[in-house]
DNA sequence: TGATCCATGTAAGCCGTTACATGATTGG
DNA sequence: CCAATCATGTAACGGCTTACATGGATCA
C-alpha cells in the first residue's frame, strides 16, 4: 500500500510485467539472457520477495496456475498503480550509466603478466561480444513490432560492434606487451619492430 | 597474513600502488575520477578497511607522514607479496565484462512516456560521454609512456564515440515516439512522415 | 562567512548473492 | 540414467554504501 520508490528489481519486475503477465521464473530468464540484461542480473533471491513486494503494494495481482504434470506456477500481472509506479520511476533522470571491466585491468597489467593469460582473456572477452552481438541480433528480429526495442538494439549493436572491432585490430598490440617467455623473444622483436616501422 | 583470493576493492589498491606509493584518499579519487573509473567506483567505507587488512597480510606497507598545517596522512606503500598477489589475481580468467543502463530501460518506454524527459535524459547521456571522453583523452595525455594505458584509453574512445555517434544521430528518433502533447502532434507527424519517407 | 579541499576513520544497515531444499518431466 | 529445464522459495552471510564524526586550510 506505501508508495516509496521503487528497487532497482521491482523496476525490473514492472518493466517485464508491462509487456505481458510473467513468472518470477520467466522474469529471471529475462534478466539474464533475455531483452533486459542490459539493466540487472537479477537473481531468484531477490525477485521472488519483490514480486512479493508488489503485490502486497497493489501493483501486481497474482494468479495461481497449477497444471497437473508441470510444476505449479504463479502467474503475476501489472495493474494500473503498476503501470503509474513505473513510469514515474522512469521519469526521474537516470542514473550514469555504469561500464565495469575486470578485463581492461588485466589489460592495463599487460606488461607484468604472461602472454598466455592475455591471450585467453582476449578469446574470451571477444566471445562473450559476439555472443552478445547474436543476442542482440535475435532480439532485434523478435521485435520488429516495436519502434523502441529497435533502437535500444541499434545502441548495442554500435557499442559491441565497435569493442570487437578495437579487439580484433589491436589485440597482438597487447599481446607484444607481455612478458616474454623465452621462446618468443624473437617474435615480440619482431612485432616490436613491425610497429616502429609503422610509426615513421 | 592469509592468502585468500582478493576482493575487488583489494584488488584496486593493490593496482593502483603498483603505479607508486598513494594514500586511501588518492586511491578515491583514482577509482572515481581518474584513470581506474572502468573497474571500480570504491568508497572510503570500503577502502579503508581493505587497506588495513592488506597491510595485514604484509602485501603493503604503512608509513604515517604528519606535515604541519595540513592534515596527517598514511601513505601505503606496495610489497613484493602485494606484487605477487596483484598478478595471480589477474591471472585468473576475468569475469564478463558489465554494462547497466538505467538510461536504456528508459528508452525501451519511450512510447509511454513525455517527451521532455526523454529530452532531458538523452542530454544527460551527452553530457556524460562527452566529459568520459574528455576524461580519457586527459588520460591519454598524461600516459604517453604507457603503451598498456594507451591500449585501454583507446579501447574506451571506441566505445564511447560509437555511443556518441549513435545518440547524435538518433536522439530524435526516440522523442518521436513519446506520447505527444498537444503542441507537438503536428511535430511528430511530420517526423513519423519524413521517417516514412526515408524508408522508402 | 560559508563552501570546498584535504584526510581518516566508524557503524549501521541495506541489498543482494549464494547455497540449500524440493520435485516432476523431458531429452540425450 | 544423469543432466537439464521448469518452478518457487528461504536463510545466512557478505560487501558496500550512507551517514556521521572531526578539523585545519584555502578560496570565493
Amino acid at each position: 500500500m506505501s508508495a516509496d520508490s521503487l528497487s532497482p528489481v521491482a523496476l525490473l519486475c514492472l518493466a517485464i510485467l508491462h509487456g505481458g503477465e510473467s513468472t518470477g521464473y520467466e522474469i529471471k530468464k529475462a534478466s539474464v539472457e533475455g531483452d533486459y540484461s542490459y539493466f540487472i542480473d537479477a537473481s531468484y533471491g531477490a525477485i521472488y520477495p519483490a514480486l512479493v513486494r508488489l503485490a502486497a503494494d497493489g501493483r501486481v495481482t497474482v494468479r495461481e496456475d497449477v497444471r497437473p504434470g508441470r510444476p505449479a506456477r504463479k502467474i503475476y500481472a501489472i495493474t494500473a498503480a503498476g503501470r503509474n509506479a513505473l513510469v514515474s520511476a522512469l521519469c526521474e533522470p537516470p542514473g550514469p550509466d555504469v561500464f565495469r571491466s575486470r578485463f581492461l585491468l588485466l589489460a592495463k597489467f599487460a606488461a607484468s603478466m604472461p602472454a598466455q593469460v592475455l591471450r585467453d582473456a582476449l578469446r574470451a572477452r571477444r566471445a562473450e561480444l559476439e555472443a552478445e552481438l547474436a543476442l542482440l541480433e535475435r532480439i532485434e528480429a523478435e521485435t520488429a513490432h516495436d519502434p523502441a526495442a529497435q533502437w535500444i538494439t541499434g545502441y548495442g549493436r554500435a557499442c559491441v560492434a565497435a569493442s570487437l572491432d578495437y579487439l580484433n585490430h589491436h589485440a597482438d598490440n597487447l599481446v607484444a606487451l607481455t612478458i616474454p617467455s623465452a621462446g618468443q623473444v624473437r617474435t615480440n622483436i619482431a612485432v616490436r619492430q613491425t610497429l616502429a616501422d609503422a610509426a615513421e
